[in-house]
DNA sequence: GACAGTTCTGACCGATCGGTCAGTTATGCT
DNA sequence: AGCATAACTGACCGATCGGTCAGAACTGTC
């Protein structure tokens, strides 16, 4: 019943779908069935509320590649961090869309700058891990086909699949896609 | 010189990054150094601006899709497809990348009501030619994660890889990543 | 140079934007 | 019951929104 996290939820939502610039506060308190002063009561401002929408999403994904990038890129611990990057997709879709998609507009959002600098280090971490284009690609479709199949695909109305086959199939396939690349096994 | 066309380049650009709520008139007005009243002239609304900006990508993909969906579906007409629908994409990264991402929250807008029947119509045809979750997905991805390593990862600021090798290596990904998926020439 | 048509501007409209503030209602503790 | 605090509302602010309109500036043609 907690108004503050239903908020964080429609808002969140509403960003996702319409873009930040593009979501009113009244529009989000008439979904709460609130007025547009009790959202500020409890956010100070917009930025706030996108920050407290995101923000828990954003400190997992920078657990989670900090983990990764601190280890040897090794085949094991790849395919730990695909079921790692998998597990955030399913529990922070809505998030990792809404980043991906408007991040670069954002800047001087310091959550934002948070989430672009994440996204920034992980392209980083390929591109001195891997030398060809098509590698580095590989991984750019990989990660960005996973999210893509997760975020987008869902609001066409299509049934949904559940949430453990989702997982198995996209790590499968994200596997299958990354097998070429080599490792530093080699 | 001509003022139409540029509006219509720079309004393409804003509506992709910022969303199209999230754009305004004046600020594509600023960024043509025209006034608002100017950007009205040439265009009777924002959405006949939108219309003009995306619609003749939404043409071309139409075309694509209608050539695929009426042939069998055979492991080279499923090539040629790749082929076409990665021209298209380098072709209009913005105009895909913005109908993919914000299609579903600007419906009654009858050029983005066309793109998103396109969008279905696909799924559509993928559920229909294959059956298993994972082999649907592996059609999510593909096309997915190519649009978004394209659209996407291009705003990150990273150095730019030639068109001609972006598209072999997202071709070759693509096959790759559906060779498991069963034609009807089985 | 007069004229027509295209291109463009500035003033203006009602509506909505994010945000402030004073005051009201609901809640829980003693 | 009394009281502090949390939760919330409605009125209001300046700015900006998409859009209209009358007219100015520019263009080419005769």
């Amino acid at each position: 019943m907690s108004s503050a996290s239903d908020l964080r939820a429609i808002a969140l939502a509403e960003f996702a779908s319409v873009g930040f610039g593009g979501t009113s506060l009244q529009r989000i308190a008439d979904r709460a069935g609130l007025s547009k002063s009790a959202v500020l009561y409890h956010f100070a401002s917009k930025e706030a509320l996108l920050a407290a929408a995101i923000g828990p999403a954003i400190d997992r994904m920078e657990a989670l590649l900090g983990d990764f990038t601190s280890q040897p890129l090794t085949a094991e611990n790849r395919l730990r961090f695909l079921e790692g990057f998998t597990d955030l997709l399913l529990a922070h879709r809505l998030e990792v869309h809404m980043f991906i998609n408007q991040g670069p507009s954002l800047v001087d959002v310091p959550v934002i700058d948070r989430a672009n600098e994440l996204v920034l280090g992980l392209a980083r971490f390929f591109d001195s891990a891997t030398s060809s284009t098509i590698d580095k690609m590989r991984f750019g479709v990989a990660l960005g086909g996973a999210a893509y199949t997760l975020c987008t695909v869902q609001t066409l109305g299509l049934e949904p699949t559940p949430d453990d086959e989702t997982r198995a199939a996209l790590i499968t396939i994200m596997s299958e896609l990354l097998a070429p690349v080599a490792t530093s096994l080699d």
